[in-house]
DNA sequence: CAATCTTTGTGCACGCGTTCACAAAGGCAT
DNA sequence: ATGCCTTTGTGAACGCGTGCACAAAGATTG
């Protein structure tokens, strides 16, 4: 998962579960599909096949947007692609903004999913000025200078950072100072935003870093033979050894540095 | 969050919950920051709040790797940033494929955050001939007939698919049989492995789905005035209204979509 | 060496999320 | 109408994750 919000404890919105929401896109997908093939109807345990959960789970689910199935027969596609979208929000027009037009930003401009979903990409804004004018995913890209008047004249209130991560606090700061207040963070640094800014983040190194962790102890598994004892890395599939030295305990000891207690651990790019 | 395994009921792998798995590379990231700055060593406290999470909740999560840490002092962030390294299976070399080579591909292969945590980029893997050989980000694009030689001869456990929706699963498949054991899925696909297989995922669209709902509802409770009852919807900050209509019963009846899996979810209007 | 101060490590309680299992509800056939 | 069959909606139990609060442990100072 790549996704954390900035403290608030996992707020119920008007009793729908954290949990729930995060689903709801899930299986809209799900049903638009089913939509597409002109399928009526659909039971809760085919639904919850195709997108992947619990057929319980998905009941309850529903059960908090209302009562919309019909006992024995199952729930219509089309109006639960309409209750859900409405409670997603995707029945409006938002426009967003994506800041930091490199790779990813690029990635993200031509990515086809948020148009789709009712996502309108209002602007392309990057702070090199030789990116300024050029043409990417079939719009202009704009220069930081003009954030704050895109901002407010598009009347946009999500914003997407794909910057480095030097800059990216300091892009949040900016793009919630001029009105946005909820943000789509790329870069791999931790926001702090003030209370009623929603983040989320995407950190695709977090991601494998997690793979990592399970194909390890897999591999360990498999050779569960020897090497019990944590210290020898167990080789997985063909994994050349880089391993890093173990770092002897006494290795900061002599530079005996000021306090260090109150350095505000800023994140450094 | 944008993440969700396929089945298996949340693994509580060698007694370190998922939960905390998944902050670890949160923690390593606030650790190596504080390395690179000759920072000798650092409380719970200070380590929390660069990591942006609570140090009783961080305090716990070391708790299951060990007791690393000196009371009265804090941790020695060389020695904690080896010890997590460790634990995560990254002072191993991960070999990984990303297959799929468009805009989102390019991205991720020239994304620096990889290299810098053990994975290497073993190879780019592209179904469309015309991409066969073109270079991306210093690597020379191969062809989908070679993806089992290339799997087999650098031993990848690990593949990254960034394909069209329709053709992740099939993709996925191939890399299984091949020997792939960890699959970190971009595409908007729920994609059905057997077990043994994880599978992580990361689908942008859902990230600001989830983010709309939470946008949409603080709209809803500034104007808290009218539009109580669910069916009007509530004007965001500057938001075009594009309604869809309730969506009768009996709406898409002529139309036959195609049988392909995930054109773009357009709603209907 | 004793007293004090800092910070870890964890027992405990609480709340959220998941899952089971079943009664209620509706369709359908006879 | 009546009874059967299917599927929803949910009550209840359970397990995981979180956060509080504090005792234990070590450093540090006099």
């Amino acid at each position: 998962m790549a996704t954390g919000r900035t403290h608030r404890p996992a707020t119920r919105s008007r009793g729908i579960p954290e949990a729930t929401v995060a689903r709801l896109p899930l299986y809209l997908r799900a049903l638009t599909a089913l939509s597409e093939r002109s399928v009526p109807t659909v039971s809760s345990e085919e639904l919850a096949a195709a997108a992947g959960v619990n057929s319980a789970k998905l009941r309850k689910d529903f059960s908090y947007l209302g009562s919309y199935g019909t006992r024995g027969v199952g729930y219509d596609v089309e109006y639960l692609v309409y209750q859900i979208s409405r409670e997603l929000g995707l029945t409006q027009d938002w426009p967003v903004v994506i800041v930091g037009i490199g790779n990813l930003g690029a990635a993200l401009a031509n990515y086809g999913g948020f148009s789709a979903r009712g996502f309108r990409v209002a602007a392309l804004i990057d702070a090199d000025p030789a990116m300024a004018g050029k043409p990417v995913a079939g719009m202009s890209v704009q220069h930081t200078d003009d954030l704050e008047k895109i901002i407010e004249e598009n009347g946009v209130s999500i914003g997407v950072i794909a910057t480095p991560a030097g800059a990216a606090q300091q892009v949040s700061e900016r793009l919630i100072a001029a009105g946005v207040t909820s943000i789509l963070n790329f870069a791999p640094t931790v926001l702090s935003v003030p209370d009623g800014v929603d983040v989320r983040k995407v950190d695709l190194s977090i991601e494998l870093q997690i793979l990592a962790f399970h194909e390890q102890r897999k591999a360990g598994e498999e050779a569960a033979a020897a090497a019990s004892e944590p210290g020898s890395v167990v080789g997985g599939a063909a994994p050349a050894a880089a391993v890093v030295p173990p770092a002897g305990r006494a290795a900061a000891e002599a530079r005996k540095g000021g306090p260090e207690g109150d350095v505000p651990a800023v994140m450094p790019a």
